[in-house]
DNA sequence: TATTGTTATACTCTATAACTATA
DNA sequence: TATAGTTATAGAGTATAACAATA
């Protein structure tokens, strides 16, 4: 199964990752336009799943100024899938909390992603573990 | 070597896939801010470098509606490093070619996409060929 | 009639700088 | 003083609709 050929040059390999990434971010942004989201919308909801995050982490983890945050919060919480919270232990932060419809909104995202949950179903269980140590390796947390 | 874990789930692939993506992305808007452009403009650049294009297929390669490609060709044109050219066959359209600064653009870029350089030298010859023939799976061309 | 490219418009995302209210 | 969040501003990318020139 496993042929001796010569390996990709670093060149293909990283016009595969970009082309690679345009399909992902393709089919994500379909994904959330199906629920009449951006992509930065959808994935701003799928941060906030699960941790409670301030505005200043919440800008730290999207690697974008904090000032972009008030106005992604502000669309979002005017579509009620966002809460904002003041902390009771420091009144200058908020915490951010995602409503029962941005929780709806996630699932649906996720659901639709079909290009590339196609994509993984051609993969082997073995393969996916391959996949999963590589990109990794190239990519660590 | 290889042990016999169960594979990862589907989800925990696609924030995998995800995080690896999004992190490439940073590389390559880093890469392109250190030669003043946005990762449009450069992915741009790239798109053009060898085959002639019109407007018109930029804006499919793009995936992105027509009227954005005019903005986007007008910065790029206005700083030399694309150039309008109307095709002598067919008047209404217009041949997109890089000028000698559009083409060393290019390779300023791809020499800065150091984070992701030194990710793929952490594999082994073997281990890019894996890489590169499960990601053609998952993304076909 | 259909297609190519442009303009006008409106919205989102982006960074910078200046501000406020808390700590 | 320093930090969290906001506002104001300007630029870039996005889609829609209407348009001129050409086929």
């Amino acid at each position: 199964m496993q042929a001796n050929l010569t390996p990709p040059t670093k060149r293909q390999l990283l016009e595969l990752l970009a082309h690679s990434l345009s399909a992902h971010y393709a089919d994500f942004s379909a994904a959330a336009a199906s629920a009449g989201l951006t992509a930065m919308q959808a994935k701003t909801l799928t941060v906030l799943r699960g941790t409670p995050t301030s505005m200043r982490s919440l800008a730290d983890t999207l690697t974008c100024d904090a000032s972009n945050v008030t106005g992604i919060i502000d669309r979002l919480e005017k579509r009620d899938l966002v809460r904002r919270e003041v902390s009771p232990t420091d009144r200058r932060v908020k915490h951010l909390l995602l409503t029962e419809a941005g929780e709806k909104a996630i699932d649906i995202i996720r659901e639709r992603m079909e290009q590339v949950q196609a994509g993984l179903d051609r993969l082997s269980g073995e393969e996916r573990n391959e996949l999963f140590r590589l990109l990794t390796a190239v990519f660590p947390p």
